[in-house]
DNA sequence: AAAAAATATGGTAACGTTACCATATTCAGC
DNA sequence: GCTGAATATGGTAACGTTACCATATTTTTT
């Protein structure tokens, strides 16, 4: 592979010349200019950004850290960052920790050893450690989806208390008293605030809170299931459940479906995290959508602005999340 | 941040041996290591990978270059790509080209100027010249689910053709005789095959090709919506529809729906790509389902061993697609 | 006991680029 | 015609690591 010193030499210049077409800095003539491009061509000529990375300090690379790209929720966040990183030509490393904080520390280590530029975390825990890790070492953070306590960072999420707060008093407006929630990880913000804002709800309208009803467990479709399981043999049973992502609320529809039981007719089905329209032929669960594409965007954006040395204190960024009412909610029977 | 020569400044040895320690190469006795180990600790020093990158010509890190993550069946092979790399201690790099050969054309530079050791490519089109680029600059791919002509490389795919012969089978056994289909862009590989594979079946059967009933268009919902639209209008119009993706599938049902027409009971509906369990409730569509998560690990894997240093001519590996029935294919009525 | 092999460590240079500084030439303003 | 700024180009060193080679010591083999 021919280097910048092959194409000066065919040139005629020296090296930091071609240096300066390459990435039209500095003064170049443009007979010079004709001249390099020229050579360029001719030899085929690659810049190798490795070099150029390790002399000027910077990869143009960030990393996304999320739990799961396989959840459309963050296939859309992936998305959105990937195409804001490229959009400011950054190319994206994307790493998948499956809420495993093991997994997550080893890809840290590695991304810092890569020495990208900025890391976009989905934190696997809510612990200030890893990002304190990453600051440290002089890594750009932004924290993506959940809180992280006892850390100044730039935030992009949404106000998982308010949203569950919303879906609650949908479901209490509807006639509901008895509501489950089925939750993920009790130490990770979304599950722990969504339980929060339904706590809220309930107590805002009197309704006490039967403990039996709130479970912890994690955000994938088997704890759904479970969780599911063990609510059914609470008696009496709930009339409506509320899933805290979309993956726990398939896995509790399967489990409801197994116990002879229709939704929303003997039960009323309401979720966290919609589904894009491009998957779903016939949207039927009640939702609160969150921007996804959106969050991962302007996640990346900011990790983007601060890396092009924006100053100031970090900030939460808030975004709004919608209510869906569709066919999985009904007043009880 | 220390590097390696303060690491052993304070062990007291040579870089060089810091490096053997770092990467457990060489000999290094027990108790200089753990003089090392412990300078390396107090310093909190991470190596630094470009450095290492540039001094042994490889950076471990693959790049996906796919059409757009955002659909299911793309999210599950970079999945499989990225847990297969990260078994291997290599990094992904995603890239969504949406079709856009311009775009696949600035990301594969910036690839090899970012000097991945290898790429897998799913190419926006049937052109040989990209995957020739790459090769000639030394960089290992492997092709992932589309055919390139003219080349010798490394392929990881379904066998479109008998993929659309038996769902075609399908829809004939069924006692359909008018059949469309709607297929992608015509000089992508699995968009051809796909209608070529209709057309074998429906020969075979002594079933003459309508030409109105074969359409191509795009992998994206609009497309199909437009397709079936289009469709539609011929007279008679079809009793069964096959869909080349799941998104034209998407578009197609809502076209029909539109119409006011009924999935299966006016019209039968047959696509390719499945949904993922943990997406659907109910599963409805008849498709074909090809091992996405597979094709994306097998494709990895295979382009990790070529860069352990496996030799041996380009292979072609074809994976089995499955079909599925389910409820919207029914005899025509 | 000598020779050969294994173990242990280090010096030097190079990977390909750009930061930094220096110098020469051209141009504008008065 | 002189001065200062703008334009144009280059030399040298450094980014942090490892490849390559050399050397010294210890262990094994015969």
């Amino acid at each position: 592979m021919p280097t910048i010193r092959d194409v000066a030499r065919r040139a005629g210049v020296a090296p930091i010349t071609v240096s300066r077409v390459v990435n039209s800095s500095g003064y170049v003539s443009p007979e010079t200019r004709r001249r390099v491009e020229e050579a360029i061509e001719a030899l085929g000529y690659v810049p190798n950004s490795v070099a150029r990375s390790l002399r000027s300090k910077q990869t143009r690379t960030i990393a996304l850290v999320l739990t799961d790209m396989t959840n459309p929720f963050w296939t859309l966040v992936a998305r959105g960052a990937e195409d804001a990183a490229s959009q400011g030509n950054f190319n994206l490393i994307l790493c998948n920790t499956d809420e495993s904080e093991e997994k997550q520390a080893r890809y840290l280590n590695v991304l810092l050893e890569k020495q990208v530029d900025g890391i976009l975390l989905v934190p696997a825990r809510s612990r200030p450690e890893p990002v304190r890790l990453l600051q440290q070492q002089g890594v750009e953070v932004v924290v993506l989806d959940r809180r992280v306590p006892e850390v100044q960072v730039d935030t992009v999420r949404c106000d998982s208390v308010a949203a569950a707060r919303d879906l609650t008093r949908h479901l209490l407006g509807l006639g509901h008293r008895r509501i489950a929630i089925l939750s993920g990880p009790p130490d990770v913000s979304t599950a722990a605030d969504r339980v929060t804002g339904y706590r809220q709800a309930l107590e805002e309208a009197g309704v006490p809170v039967d403990e039996r009803l709130v479970l912890f467990g994690g955000f994938n479709q088997g704890a759904g299931f479970q969780m599911m399981r063990t609510v059914l043999s609470t008696s009496p049973r709930p009339t409506a459940v509320l899933a805290a992502n979309n993956f726990i609320a398939i896995g509790a529809f399967r489990a409801l479906r197994e116990a002879g039981l229709a939704v929303p007719v003997d039960i009323s089905l309401a979720a966290f995290d919609d589904l894009p329209a491009t998957l779903v032929l016939e949207p039927f669960l009640t939702v609160v959508a969150q921007p996804a594409y959106s969050m991962g965007r302007q996640a990346a954006a900011r990790l983007l602005s601060r890396l092009g040395g924006e100053a100031g204190p970090p900030q939460e960024i808030l975004l709004p999340a919608e209510i869906i009412v569709r066919r999985s909610t009904a007043p009880p029977g």
